[in-house]
DNA sequence: TCAAGGACGTAGACAGTGTCTACGGCTTCC
DNA sequence: GGAAGCCGTAGACACTGTCTACGTCCTTGA
């Protein structure tokens, strides 16, 4: 039941709900805690201030996108297969949830833990620390690799490229960009640039 | 002089200096006003809104970028020399005005044309185009190819890695992503990366 | 030359924000 | 049963963006 939860908890899913549907730029304190049905002064308890309530809401986000990437990769059975899976994953959720995906990726937030303002406890950027790992491993092993080292290279322009298709294109930019060049068509999925992407930095698909 | 500048420049002028000195957080209206030395009614005899001088500083930036790359690829004898150079300038963009970066790709001022409120006039999100189509039109040659639709899918792949490159590395994300991955140190300079992703997207570099 | 008009910036009001502080009600334990 | 501490309320404060009315120039035209 919703009494059952903690109104630190439910202040987040206020915020949640309110930055899907309104977007990230009006994600107030005090409208947060309206939707709460708590005073303006009661998320103070819990959050020191605006931003580590904004960041609580980012982390929430990393939770969704963590598990969407785990429920997709049980479908998968080799590594490129999973590394197309998490990617697709990724631009889907930043086009599906845009207002939590910029929100996760607010640099300003980055360095908040979500609690204490201070950063005293993880850091909201580490958030992204275990998921780009699982690409280190499943770039190294698409290589037959058994050392990760080398692979982390690859892995990190795959991991930018990736980010920036998934920004880009949830903002719609890189539609435009293909629009706007002559003789192309928009498409309406981006699954065309995500392959060109895997391909180069992987080489071809093998299957 | 600066008596020769309109009060319409000189506000965002002072605006571009306050996103650089305090972040794109921080961007107040009244504050601009205030370090252009008028009241915080005068602003709007020239932007509608808020939101709209923040677009006519942005347009700045890529006023800026535009002028940089330029002068980097004058500098260059071949297509591929040319796109290491652009995304070297893109990405220290990035990282050393930061603020303006920030402000360049926030989705709610893109689709804003600076001036007035409702987009009559070509908006923010068009001011990347001409750098996208440079980009289309060096990776066609960089292949020895004749037409440019082909050459549109690599294009936009590479364009997204490079701007998914230079967001990440401004913020630390990269850095942080191969630093905690064992054996890797993490680098100083983003240029590793960009020859990984130029290489990926477009073969080995010939020399 | 002088008056009318417009461009330009000022200043106050208003609703709303985030933060701070003092205050009540409630539980929980000694 | 009284005291202590947690939890949420409510008001104050400085500040924000927007709106409106008002002056002060400069230009323009007869």
């Amino acid at each position: 039941m919703d009494a059952e939860r903690t109104l630190r908890e439910r202040l987040v899913d206020a915020g949640v709900e309110l930055v899907l549907s309104e977007g990230s730029g009006s994600v107030g304190l005090r409208e947060i805690a309206r939707r709460a049905g708590v005073s303006h002064g009661a998320p103070r308890r819990y959050f020191p201030t605006h931003r580590a309530l904004l960041s609580a809401i980012a982390r929430r986000g990393f939770e969704e996108l963590g598990a969407r990437a785990a429920a997709a990769a049980s479908h998968t059975a080799s590594p490129r297969a999973e590394l197309t899976a998490l990617t697709r994953v990724y631009v889907a959720y930043a086009r599906e949830r845009r207002g939590m995906f910029e929100l996760m990726f607010r640099h300003d937030l980055l360095d908040s833990d979500g609690q204490s303002e201070a950063p005293a406890g993880p850091r909201l950027r580490e958030a992204t620390l275990p998921m780009f790992q699982r690409v280190v491993a499943l770039v190294a092993r698409c290589r037959g690799e058994v050392t990760q080292s080398s692979a982390a290279l690859t892995a990190a322009a795959l991991w930018a490229n990736l980010h920036g298709i998934a920004e880009l294109w949830s903002w719609g930019s890189l539609q435009l960009a293909m629009g706007g060049t002559a003789g192309v068509e928009p498409a309406d999925s981006p699954d065309r640039i995500i392959e060109a992407a895997l391909d180069a930095h992987l080489g071809p698909a093998a299957s």
